[in-house]
DNA sequence: CCATCTTTGTGCACGCGTTCACAAAGACAT
DNA sequence: ATGTCTTTGTGAACGCGTGCACAAAGATGG
């Protein structure tokens, strides 16, 4: 998987636990592919393996949600799709705007999976004049000039960041200035917003490292070390020189603290320069 | 945040927690803009905020690689930039190929956070064969039928797939049979892999669900409770029609559930049919 | 109506991760 | 050299999430 939450201390909202609702999309997936069988019931044992889960772990998340399953018999498909769709807001039409129409965003906007779990692209948004009116995955993109008063009239209050890092926060300020309490950021870098409004990242760079560090891991292990079966071109020390065991620094320890500080806390611009295309870094 | 780990049951990585393991990516990035803008030190104060975590936290993690830091001072930036990067395995090069050239395949072939962290787009793949030869991102794609072999002449042990999601499993399955241990999965399947082979997922409709769960939420606590101030539109029981409260099942229990078992033991095959475009669901 | 069998719902214990709070370590000034 | 001040590194407590294991519930068959 991506990433994961940002900030809140596992909110715990109306006594669902976080990692269930991280989960049920899960569920209702393969609840949906099982209504689509027409299969009437399921067995918890079932749908977890169908979702990849334990079956007591599955069990437990219901019970969150209420008793919806029958001893003896299991879950009931069509009830249960329905009642977590509801749990998820998912019968309700959520307008969706995606900002940065560069390769990731127009990937985003050609995505047919939105309109199928009640999310619809309100609009495309991009700062560059060029794109402005021209058509991508059906909707003409408009320009950043016109975020405030689509957001408003279209009621959006979910926005997808698909800008390059430098962008993002200001990008993000706009959109929650203009009402929108709930960002999906594919931009490689922190943003920061007031309370009440939820941001999470994904972050493709991000898996990858954590798949590398693994993969090393795994050739560290075998047998014979220097060439791992299948492992990486051995390549020596790609980074310009590691560096010796830490020197004591030449600038004042406070200087570079107040270079920092000013870097972080006035820190609205993103530390790391524009990424070059479009995908989180 | 995406969505998280695959099974793994927690198993600390040589003594490191997978938590500490996921965030390192998140200090080598602020890190190396502090690198950029030649900071020579750093408190863990001060690099918390700017990775957005805890500075306990971020000491703490740093304390499974090491006393790399200098009391009443701080952590020698383009040291702890060399040690993290070592422990990631990003001081190696890293082969990797990407399956599934749609609109998706082709915004990660086009990423340039690839290259500058070690990773390196070995091939591009796809099925179609009037994709062949076209080039994408500066590479000529390649057709299925050559996978085993792109994978093993590049010894790459690291896979992308961002095919359909019918397509997902039967592409894992090559990928694995020709020696790839690791598998970031875009496509909106449960992957199923033999021990030792890592998966991370990426989901982007899971992470857009999450958020509409809290954006209810917060609807729901409003003051007002028919329509939310930036809310979303009110659209009167959009799924079929709300199922009554569970009836008996018509067909008897032991027959479903052995219709669910073929589905999902045997299931190679994504349960959900395929996705018209390129995202996962 | 009773016995049996299946499957849910959950009490409980365990382990990981987070956070607090502080002692130890070192830099820096005098 | 000594004292002060900053910041690290970590012991310990807490809370969340997971998984086990079982009692309760209900279906099913006789």
């Amino acid at each position: 998987m991506a990433t994961g939450r940002t900030h809140r201390p596992a909110t715990r909202s109306r006594g669902i636990p976080e990692a269930t609702v991280a989960r049920l999309p899960l569920y209702l997936r393969a609840l949906t592919a099982l209504s689509e069988r027409s299969v009437p019931t399921v067995s918890s044992e079932e749908l977890a393996a169908a979702a990849g889960v334990n079956s007591a772990k599955l069990r437990k998340d219901f019970s969150y949600l209420g008793s919806y399953g029958t001893r003896g018999v299991g879950y009931d498909v069509e009830y249960l799709v329905y009642q977590i769709s509801r749990e998820l807001g998912l019968t309700q039409d959520w307008p969706v705007v995606i900002v940065g129409i560069g390769n990731l965003g127009a990937a985003l906007a050609n995505y047919g999976g939105f309109a199928s779990r009640g999310f619809r692209v309100a609009a495309l948004i991009d700062a560059d004049p060029a794109m402005t009116g021209k058509p991508v995955a059906g909707l003409p993109v408009r320009h950043t000039d016109d975020l405030e008063s689509i957001i408003r009239d279209n009621g959006v209050s979910i926005g997808v960041i698909a800008t390059p890092a430098g962008a993002a926060q200001q990008v993000c300020d706009r959109l929650v200035a203009a009402g929108v309490t709930s960002i999906l950021n594919f931009a490689p870098t922190v943003l920061s917003v007031p309370d009440g409004v939820d941001v999470r990242k994904v972050d493709l760079s991000i898996e990858l490292q954590i798949l590398a560090f693994h993969e090393q891991r795994k050739a560290g292990e075998e047998p014979g070390r220097p060439a791992a079966p299948a492992g990486p071109v051995a390549a020596a020390a790609r980074p310009a020189a590691a560096p010796a065991a830490p020197t004591a620094p030449t600038t004042s320890a406070t200087g570079s603290a107040a270079a920092v500080t000013a870097a972080t806390a006035g820190g609205r611009k993103g530390p790391e320069g524009d990424v070059p295309a479009v995908m989180p870094a």
